[in-house]
DNA sequence: CGGCGATTGTCCAACCAATGTCAATGCATC
DNA sequence: GATGCATTGACATTGGTTGGACAATCGCCG
């Protein structure tokens, strides 16, 4: 088995791959190049630029950057070590525009929900959460509210205070609100393609769901497929829909490296075009060594939405 | 190596990054600095403003103090230090905290809707209202986007630009919107109780469908009579529901004084505990000397879940 | 309660630099 | 010859600057 496709610093993407990968113009792509010198491709037969992994990282965080509001001209000059800590503050700082009172509102319905799961009251917990999500809004709702719910009740699952029948009611019932949300706010047709499920081995669905939910909300063409489907299968899925953008959810990551051959599959399966989202518990665990090249984490849920952003450019 | 990223006082922020961090227009910023010399941030090679993080930290303690009731006058010669504290201690005076910062959002989600009513395309507006309710949630959104589409909608047809129809069309989907989430959001049976109506001779319920939402989504008990109700079947309701409050909307008051008389009429017939809330335009237009003694009014549709929070102490 | 300066956020006009887009042309490949 | 990419230069748009005007709001005074 060969192993130059491990290497991120070989040159191997045309220039119109990159386009759909960064979500810059091939325009963009040049003259950034001619004027600022932001990367320095390789050159095929023809003349033509070839693009390496490594080129595609920097050149997504250039356009983070900018996307955050600074100029080309600015960001263009740093490394590639310094950009990344740029694009990291940035994105923090966003985050931390949420005043504390609803911090203290989210805490509280937390735990408000740990405790009905406790004593099994599917009726008030559904009837409950159905009125915060249409309180709070589905983005604010999902990460502030299901995401850490669900979490702290795995914590006391796996102290022994509650048991499988808990998590279970608890994600069931999330998952019909979600799924209910979801059909109100019908996917635009209009809007850039998003394909989203769970690799083979997966079958939790409620990262999945939420992730097609926030794409929803903002303006997606959601294709929501379930769980536990083959790589294959996913690939089809998003050539027949036309997908800019391909999300999976991992939820467990008990192997590891099997987790990650199951992506580099899917990767490979896919139209060198397709970017390629990776979310959920289990996406953090997995770590950066063994995440293959071509394959972008979302860190939380909150960033759903303004990653999703960076994709949405619609021909 | 370098250590630039840990000194605070480095400028490194162009004026938009600042304006995102802290809320503030470039504008704002631009005109403080002008008037008030609330900071000193350098300057690029073209004449640009830089901020350092220190600038970016000062400036959110002035929007805070700001935000909080001060005025920017007094606060802006203030060191940063005492702003801290000064801040410190209207944050602990004052837990309740309403971040109106969306609004440019909205304007310009108004004014989408206002383009699309006027092209008559219903399939565009609905999904777009869907999509927006999902996202900020019911009282963001009835508050932020459906109250003043509508009022914008109403004036263009009062200007001429506009006709009956395109009125119709807007009000009849966000009727069918709200209705949606409110019958997602269930009533919580263990809630207070409130009866919403229109009084006799008042057909338009998108007002009384509005308040109904933002008192379900309270946690209100709510029991929705849709319009046109005369005043003794609204009397009955209340006492047949045991409800604490009677919130009735009005649109229209093209006869003042006939509205007025209703009101008196639901007013005598309700049992003198119960709590009756005008709401809508029509109530506005009526003014304070034809306002029957113990009817209370929504000024605006912000208002209502606060409002409310003062009579939920029924059981 | 009404009126009246002072305060304050917003907007506009004019200008400039930075930046993205486009058209024209040429080359290579299928 | 159609397609995809490269190069170049022109062009339009964006986003920033200053200075000023403006309307709404606030606090004070009568």
């Amino acid at each position: 088995m060969d192993t130059t496709h491990l290497d991120p610093t070989v040159p191997r993407h045309p220039i119109s791959v990159v386009a759909q990968r960064t979500g810059l113009t091939p325009d963009v792509l040049r003259v950034w190049e001619r004027r600022y010198g932001v990367v320095a491709p390789g050159r095929g037969g023809g003349g033509q630029r070839v693009y390496s992994d490594a080129d595609i990282a920097r050149l997504r965080l250039l356009r983070d950057a900018t996307l955050a509001g600074r100029s080309i001209g600015q960001v263009a000059p740093l490394s590639t070590g310094e950009l990344a800590r740029m694009v990291e503050e940035d994105l923090a700082a966003r985050a931390e525009h949420r005043p504390e009172a609803d911090r203290r509102e989210f805490r509280e319905l937390v735990e408000a929900m740990v405790v009905l799961a406790g004593q099994l009251d599917g009726a008030r917990l559904d009837a409950t959460l159905r009125r915060a999500a249409a309180r709070l809004g589905l983005p604010q709702f999902l990460t502030g509210v299901a995401v850490p719910t669900l979490r702290r009740i795995g914590e006391e699952w796996h102290a022994g205070r509650l048991s499988p029948a808990h998590e279970h009611l608890a994600s069931s019932i999330f998952h019909d609100i979600v799924a209910d949300a979801l059909r109100l706010a019908a996917p635009d047709p209009a809007g850039p393609v998003i394909v989203v499920a769970t690799p083979a081995g997966e079958r939790h669905v409620n990262g999945a769901l939420a992730i097609a939910a926030l794409a929803a909300v903002s303006g997606w063409n959601v294709t929501y497929l379930g769980a536990d489907l083959p790589a294959d299968a996913i690939a089809q899925a998003a050539v027949a829909a036309g997908a800019a953008v391909v999300a999976l959810s991992l939820t467990h990551a008990d192997d590891r490296r099997r987790v990650a051959g199951e992506l580099r599959t899917v990767r490979d399966a896919l139209p060198p075009a397709v970017v390629l989202l990776v979310g959920g518990n289990g996406a953090a665990t997995l770590g950066r060594d063994l995440l293959p090249a071509g394959v972008e984490v979302v860190d939380t849920a909150a960033d759903v939405p303004h990653l999703l952003s960076r994709y949405a450019d619609r021909p």
